[in-house]
DNA sequence: ATGAAAGCGCTAACAT
DNA sequence: ATGTTAGCGCTTTCAT
């Protein structure tokens, strides 16, 4: 392998246009003091030759990396890809964040580290050295893991959180968890549930905790009691299933249950199924997380649609503002999430059968 | 923002274990004339300060990036991430490329360049130029663009080509398209299907004709016309309906029908209801994709299950290779595909009505 | 087997 | 408004 050179570098930009470095590295760098004609001069040499600066030498003289890591929860993300149950998390991270950091010139780099790992920290660590990223966008459950908070804090390197209300410092961004929850609670209430089962998700993460905030307020204004309503699981299919069961099974079972993603929804449609309810007739479902398949379960799955993809651009966005020496807001920014109605919720009381 | 240090360079370890940078850097890179003892204190101070190298310093002095580019098609991705319809392309490249990266100190990063544009090569040069990766992978429809392909053996930078026979430059790794075809195709006859049709991709991937070809040739082996049993799509739902309907609205419909893909497919699957055939008795569909929602349709639909993270995982295999100064071995790599066997397959002479 | 010097491409700091 | 100088962290020469 012939050892690789920059092809085109600033010296033959600042050459062709006959000017010093620095000026070509005021043009590129949008800075000021360049007269107009200098500048139309050397871009016009910077078009002519392809120029495009390196992103390493810029790093290295003590720039931007012009590179936004995205870290995820290794053993989650892994068992999801390798499931292919149409998980699209990851899809959706890329969609909203790469689309924007192309935007602004950055690249954005999936990482994948362990939270439950004792060497969390060094493996973030060396991330951080080896690429040195001008941000990181955490994703939950590691956005309210105190350890990376703290490190990351320790590091002046821009983080956002993602699903996290912001204890401590970095830019907490939610997918308001709590309002959402309230709302499709509110939604069932409205359409005459009154016992309105919840499944939670893990308590590792915080949002789960949210989501449950969320349903008893709802309940509350609504007038109804929670008692025997509310199980948890992990997220996974078989969590939720026991889940489902122990609420189905219960001497009063409730005509709707909310499960707090999309695994726990399936595993409570098919729970239903084998104890002969039909949904939505006898049981409706919502499903908090709008994942591909919903649309393809029987029947499609009314759920919530949270908005992964603008989160990811609004963590870059944030990102890259902050990065400019925007003190950061600090403020906790909320991104709506929405119900998509599809065919899994009845009214109340329910309708005969046909 | 404070201007971003490293915080422990090798300069720091250096003097930590007494040496100069060299022997530093030879133990980092794993060199030889470095005694095992000298290795060792190195070693020791490297993991006391929790040293990691510089990607951007390694870059910079003409080393490797680390770095590997897995070159998407732009509109196509952003397409599949919008529609959220479980397509899991990019995650199973994620799944074998990253973690076949990580193996090797190696990160990748997904590009998105429009190969309809008339700028794709400078795009690509500017990633080049900007990132300066260690190696390519270009995956369909980019394997087969000649410009891309010309481009990039100019650059002396590896580059793998998936779903490519390889002609030109590179490295080529199939899916095995034509042999997949095929054995879903003898799979249908060996099953008593006489009339198979085919619902073939866009003909911008070369893959599809491959597909054709095995299609074909099965169907010769056995004996059996293709004539008014082939129809071509572009991978869209729409066009896979537009294709389905010719075929089972013919004077002669066939008995079953492969789809080059799971939009085609469910299209197929759909047209079938809206004429009143039933899945599989009165007519079998296989998918050319496995993606996440085909466990969903109804009936549950036999797939050709592509080896897709396999496949991202030997294109990294093949360039860290190459990287090391072995001859890049040229031949066509096939990773060989399955079929899953769902519920969409009926034997012939169809089953009586239950 | 080890070390010293030079330089990669770029920008910050300091002239002018 | 523009140019010069020094240096980022590392690896490549080229010594020894």
């Amino acid at each position: 392998m012939a050892r690789r050179r920059q092809a085109v570098t600033i010296k033959h930009v600042a050459a062709d246009a006959g000017v010093s470095l620095q000026t070509v590295s005021r043009v590129i760098n949008n800075e000021p003091n360049v007269r107009p004609e200098m500048k139309q001069r050397v871009q016009e040499s910077i078009d002519k030759l392809g120029y495009v600066p390196s992103i390493a030498a810029q790093r290295m003289s003590g720039s931007r990396s012009y590179l936004i890591l995205a870290l995820n929860d290794r053993e989650r993300t892994i068992a999801d890809w390798r499931a292919r149950q149409g998980t699209d998390w990851v899809d959706q991270m890329l969609l909203g964040g790469m689309l924007k950091c192309a935007e602004h010139g950055y690249r954005m780099i999936v990482e994948l580290v362990d939270t439950h790992s004792d060497h969390v920290e060094r493996e973030l660590l060396a991330a951080i050295a080896a690429l040195q990223p001008d941000g990181i966008i955490l994703t939950p459950p590691h956005s309210d893991n105190p350890q990376l908070v703290r490190l990351l804090a320790g590091h002046d390197i821009p983080f956002a959180r993602i699903g996290s209300k912001g204890d401590g410092a970095g830019l907490p961004i939610s997918m308001d968890d709590e309002g959402s929850a309230r709302a499709a609670t509110r939604y069932l209430a409205e359409r005459g549930h009154r016992r309105i089962g919840f499944i939670a998700g893990s308590s590792e993460y915080n949002l789960s905790a949210w989501r449950v905030d969320g349903w008893t307020a709802a309940m509350a204004e609504a007038g109804l009691g929670t008692a025997g309503l509310l199980e948890t699981g992990d997220f996974t299919y078989a969590s939720g299933e026991r889940a489902a069961r122990r609420l189905l099974e219960s001497s009063e079972p409730p005509s709707a249950i909310i499960a707090s993603n999309d695994q726990m929804a399936l595993a409570t449609l098919e729970v239903a199924r084998s104890l002969d309810l039909r949904v939505p007739q006898d049981l409706s479902v919502i499903s908090f997380d709008n994942s591909p398949l919903m649309h393809f379960t029987q029947p499609p799955l009314t759920a919530i649609d949270q908005p992964i993809a603008a989160t990811a651009s609004k963590a870059v966005e944030m990102i890259i503002a902050s990065q400019s020496g925007e003190s950061a807001p600090k403020l906790l920014t909320v991104i709506a999430a929405s119900i998509v109605e599809r065919g899994s919720v009845a009214s109340f009381p329910p309708q005969p059968v046909r």
